[in-house]
DNA sequence: GATGAATGAGTGTTCATTCAT
DNA sequence: CATGAATGAACACTCATTCAT
């Protein structure tokens, strides 16, 4: 019995994510990546039950690896500004080393495709946070308001800014992301009186 | 809908809409978008060059509404915060009053049909903000920082919760709305000393 | 507008018909029907829903064409042996003047396709045979049986006669066809003392 | 089902005539019978040429049975009539046993896979009927007829009658079945002056 | 201006079959 | 012997677009 080449399901994905990248979800056909992977249209089947499957599949594995990164040496013990800092940098590391995996999961999430995944599995790796917010709101270091303006500041501004074709030509240095971050972080503080 | 004969164009700038919300710019083909619209599918070559043409200038047709609606009232002598807030609470009446416009905006911005439109031609509406901007800065009002950092801050989490379909079900009173302004003027605004 | 192509219904209806008959239903596919009759693929799905309804609607012409031929000049008042004979050489000849026909509905009732076809329908043309069935084994003309017993030994011996690829080679004269009916009419008559 | 090992021989036997009788030839696939059959495709091709020669195999080995059943204690030297009603018998019995096998062989003699089976073999069991057609004819027992006539009142309603799926819904009792003989006989036999 | 008919090129998917183990 | 992986060719069907009226 002739074994699973690895090899060929890593060529499907990087061969999809490069089509979808450059001619979107619309013009990215089967055929068309089953070209550019060097393997055969029936090749994708053995791997994936349908197209819808391999689009979803991709992307939950590429926000898999994105979590692990992001999340990276997260220290519950640490205080909500530093934990949320460290998160600014693992997301950029994550991108420059990542070119291109981002770029499909924004057009994904923005895609109705994203309706085929199950909401709690999205946010699955900053529950963690969820519980810091509601210490740090009840310190009264940040605000009290809703968890999802809380996120609304902190993650939205992120992904525009970590993805090359929103961020506006703007470069990401090392400066640009704190500074970024201290705006986040003053979205989302309280000043004492 | 039944809307007839001089109201065609209309009716196809719904039906696409509607479409494209409900199925997504992969499924939502010209048939579809004429059997929707109660016409013929050569009628829609009529009014447009092909399919690209149809999304794209439906698109620049919500821009131009949003942005005719949002500037409403805008006043180039008055505070930068002031200015920002009605632009807030305009865009928030925009998007009650056009459901399904925004969305439609959204997904097109997060396809690849956007690169068809001019980057320049997106911001219109808004360039008078940047000259704003720039004073406010001088006068240290708000952040010394590039503009792409400002307006990460002030539309990405905006379109974020005003786009039902991304605001994590957070309904956008008018007290929700000011809350989120002021976040927005909080990562923007300068601290003096 | 363009008006509907009578031909082209009609050049697929005998693309169809020819190809099924030669290779099969499993070999007949919606690209050689179209080719055969110098058609797009496209265009066959104007004119029927899917493969299936084509299959369908092409046994069910056939079948109302074949009733309307073998019920011409049918006298309810004739005694029954009579009704039957011009039965059988009305079906003779049906099949002599369009020879092809009969071969691919004895094809598609032997296949799952039948099963799609109301039960009600196939039998439609002869349901006026059922009353004067009655009334002849009420008058001890014929035996007194199960109308599928009289049926098996009318219809069938008739259909496989009839159709050259399941005769035997035996060509069908006048003479033959009038020695088959005889012996139909000697397996349902009933003998008396 | 799980026949393991040895007898998967029969396996992608019983698999192959339950799939073609539940969903017909075009949609039984090889893979389907694989999967139906607990056996890799692959195994298939270790028994079969291909997928031609594994349902004409099947419907030789089918065919096999029914004649070795029907023709069961056939006595040269018996009355034409009783060998008859004796292979009425047998066949009835068979098709009880084999619920199936008989709608599997139907289907096949009337689909275009029968071009595939030379024609004398079909008829093997029933050779030595043909002899004493011939000799009851010259007695003046049956009608001096073609051998196809008497065939096409003998095995065609015959085959009808057996297969539920043509039966009409009527209930192949003990009784029915001799009163159909009888039928049978009446149609072929001779009636003196 | 408006239409339904018509289509070649393409879609996602499955096919019968072979290969490497 | 038996397998799951792998495939090119074909499948049924839909696409964006044009044509004739």
């Amino acid at each position: 019995m002739r074994l699973q080449d690895k090899n060929k399901k890593a060529a499907i994905f990087h061969a999809t994510i490069k089509l979808v990248n450059e001619i979107g979800f619309v013009a990215a056909s089967v055929s068309k990546i089953a070209k550019e992977a060097n393997v055969s249209p029936a090749t994708i089947y053995i791997y994936h039950k349908d197209k819808e499957d391999l689009l979803v599949s991709i992307f939950l594995d590429i926000q898999q690896k994105k979590n692990s990164v992001c999340m990276k040496e997260f220290d519950e013990s640490a205080p909500l500004k530093e934990s949320l800092r460290k998160l600014w940098h693992n997301s950029f590391k994550f991108v420059s080393q990542n070119k291109g995996l981002l770029e499909y999961n924004d057009q994904f999430v923005n895609s109705p495709y994203i309706d085929l995944v199950d909401d709690t599995e999205l946010m699955d790796g900053f529950q963690c946070f969820y519980a810091a917010f509601e210490s740090a709101a009840r310190e009264k270091i940040i605000k009290k308001v809703d968890v999802n303006l809380l996120t609304a500041f902190i993650f939205f501004p992120l992904s525009k800014l970590a993805n090359p074709r929103t961020s506006g030509g703007l470069k990401m240095t090392q400066n640009n992301i704190e500074t970024a971050f201290e705006m986040t972080w003053d979205a989302i503080r309280l000043y004492s009186q």
